[in-house]
DNA sequence: TTTCTTGCATGATGGTTGTCATGTGAAATG
DNA sequence: CATTTCACATGACAACCATCATGCAAGAAA
């Protein structure tokens, strides 16, 4: 790759990373072009050599922000059973640290609603990354896995996000902490019903 | 109450309504003050004389859109067990009409990432009525629960207010069903295991 | 070296945002 | 009937927004 490639790709990169961060911590709209570029050590007039709109960036900032992202919070696979694998995984998730850090969050967390508000395009990229990521939960692929882990996995999605969302929607320390405390204890209990 | 403040009364009901609906489909950024004064009927110089600020009208609008809007979901307190009582409230929760009304949703559903991102005072009120459905979903009082059936219902609330939301950010109509059955099933499951 | 290409900056576009000052007509008050 | 009050409308404000036209300087190609 040339050096003006390169350093187009680097821009480009800065830019993502810069857009990823301002949408989970201000929300889709918080995400301005000329405050993103500004962050990303550039001037506005640049923006749509990289990106055909608005859209289009977070769009994109949505899949560069999920790509590292996801391994934080599924890592390596390991030998485990199902159950235990939705346990150590709860417990990795619904911290205090991941609550509090929501520049570097799991995305799919912080946008859940927005992306339900968002143009279809973003939409169609928030569900492809939702399935990759039920994909590598389900250690392979999402789709040919059995009904009833199908099932298991969205209800354990769906609790994960809830969870904390709602503890970061909230103001009291205390009750912010009892949400997450029973996520986590919620996903052990369904680990062993099994 | 005089006929001028009467007026007045009706005037706030419309905006507030107005917001609420707003909000709800547009998100926290969406309910401009010129856009929801104007689905009320009124031109935006009014807004002054009724709300603070924007923030302020947000904040009215959540705890207004809550009041009638909770019992549609709890409905009347019924003489069953807890567990049926989970049970019950999922299977009138996630349904294909609750996700797609988003305008007359569940504002603590449809707003749970943005709360997040809103100022303390709208978190605050976003806290308030999250109480407020935990007291009536414990069937009194939520901080004089037991611990167990406090960390039950803050985890069947995360589980709710996800599994919706996760219904509305995807584009396939099957992955959406699924994620509302889901949901369903494992608060049916979780009301057996006790 | 000369010509071509292009990533980025400067600057301007029309539109929208939240906020407020002023004016007006009608209800409330005396 | 005269006066005061006030809910609302008109209009203006600076700040912001996404988008694009133009110009330049530096790498690529000849």
């Amino acid at each position: 790759m040339s050096v003006r490639a390169e350093m187009k790709q680097a821009s480009r990169e800065k830019i993502l990373d810069a857009a990823g961060k301002q949408m989970r911590v201000e929300g889709l709209s918080g995400a301005g072009v000329a405050s993103v570029m500004s962050e990303a050590g550039l001037t506005h007039g640049a923006f749509y050599s990289h990106f055909k709109n608005k859209d289009d960036m977070l769009c994109q900032a949505l899949n560069h922000a999920l790509k590292d992202n996801r391994s934080r919070w599924l890592g390596q696979p390991k030998k485990e059973s199902w159950a235990q694998r939705l346990s150590r995984l709860a417990k990795r998730y619904l911290t205090g640290a991941h609550r509090g850090d929501l520049a570097d969050s799991c995305a799919l967390a912080s946008l859940c609603t927005e992306a339900g508000k968002g143009s279809d395009r973003f939409k169609a990229y928030y569900e492809q990354e939702l399935i990759e990521t039920l994909d590598q939960l389900c250690g392979g692929s999402f789709a040919q896995a059995d009904a009833d882990k199908q099932q298991e996995a969205l209800a354990f999605m769906s609790m994960m996000i809830g969870s904390i969302a709602l503890s970061r929607a909230v103001v009291s320390e205390q009750l912010s902490d009892q949400l997450l405390q029973a996520g986590t204890d919620l996903a052990g209990r369904l680990a062993d019903q099994d």
